[in-house]
DNA sequence: CATTTACATACCGACGTTTGGTATTTATAT
DNA sequence: ATATAAATACCAAACGTCGGTATGTAAATG
């Protein structure tokens, strides 16, 4: 393939193919040659060029994957108009209604067979997403009245690997059921913290989810 | 190596040999020939004889490490002198202070680094320990009274993730204070849900674990 | 025009796995 | 009790693929 002026459209070509593949045949059973192949005539060189290595390509496509998340994130925690608890519950809410999802969950990637790339979303979560973002609306929370605890950082990591982790169809292979059911459990959990905040609609969406899911695989 | 009359013999030193090395460098980071060189003049061949390729020897690793486990569940479940919500404080009680704990500890495997031993185990745990083991329990509770909820599998499943994985300070590398500030939230958690089953001696152990893990790595 | 950048090509060592064979044990038949 | 057949335990070597690298080349840049 020709020289690109533009190198970053390259990039980007071995990032979706990676994303794809990494989706369809997980992490560890993509290798650089189907990554190659999967690519218009774009040799091994050019990929060892952009990227230093296979894992530097897990990075940046989990990085691609969590960023528009952690932008959404971002955007509800410098609201000013609510209150802690009001924007933990944006969070989930917004989080399930975007659009991706939908696309996301329609690919139906197996990731509950593809542990390094599902762990490593797991702790971009843990280390990225909940530092910066779901710590503060937990701190903010705390200082408004609306969220009770002496640990914050902790209940932000339980709560998001709960919501995140635990209760996404697509890693634990769930039927809209057994989504509905580990919803049910999930309010239960956290009501009995204090933060009655999820609702019909959240748990229809999720069971939705599931559904585009199941449906695709 | 002379052929071995007894051939679990072999067999056994080569799941001893993998999990040494599964444990110290990780599952993806230990190769065959590492398992080889650690094994007194035994071929890549008798390997192969015995399991039929390495993500079969981590099965067996795994299956190794949570036979012990399961056993210890088994018996809890099958007391006859305590109700549901006794058996769940015993399994938590009693799995924390196995003394076994203490070497697993000790060898400070990084799981994090791990995520294929690390998901094994997890699945494991989901699907063989909490149907077979503390699903039981959680149904006797439901049946005698003495807990209560509608979706019995899923907070089976929510709590033993919440203690077995995110309480457990190999996988996410926490410090004594990390474990100190989890377990104060797992508690107040199963507070809420009407399981007050966790009592200082508790904290004091899992302190006490993340302390010899530190102090081993 | 000189240098840097974006790729292609050829290659490397290490890896997991397969194969073909040998020695030892176990089961069967005499 | 012994001979023989079959199954098992193991070895040595080789295969194909993998992630990664060294080197070459042509396009873009300034």
């Amino acid at each position: 393939m020709a020289r690109n002026k533009y190198p970053e459209k390259t990039v980007n070509m071995i990032l979706d193919a990676a994303f794809k593949l990494f989706m369809e045949k997980g992490y560890e059973r993509t290798s650089i040659q189907d990554i190659i192949d999967n690519l218009g005539g774009l040799s091994k060189g050019a990929i060892y060029h952009h990227f230093k290595s296979k894992e530097d390509i897990l990075i940046a496509v989990i990085n691609q994957m969590t960023a528009e998340s952690n932008q959404l994130l971002a955007e509800v925690r410098d609201r000013q108009n609510l209150n802690g608890r009001e924007k933990l519950r944006a969070i989930f809410k917004e989080s399930l209604f975007r659009p991706v999802q939908d696309d996301i969950f329609s690919v139906a990637p197996n990731l509950g067979d593809s542990p390094q790339l599902l762990f490593g979303i797991i702790k971009d979560t843990l280390y990225e997403a909940v530092p910066h973002y779901v710590l503060p609306i937990i701190r903010q929370g705390i200082a408004d009245g609306s969220i009770v605890t002496d640990y914050p950082s902790e209940l932000a990591q339980l709560i998001i690997l709960a919501a995140n982790v635990w209760m996404n169809p697509m890693i634990f292979d769930d039927s809209p059921e057994e989504s509905h059911n580990k919803f049910m459990v999930f309010g239960q959990m956290m009501k009995g913290m204090g933060l009655d905040i999820l609702d019909k609609e959240m748990l229809e969406r999720l069971e939705n989810l599931a559904q585009i899911y199941h449906d695709n695989k």
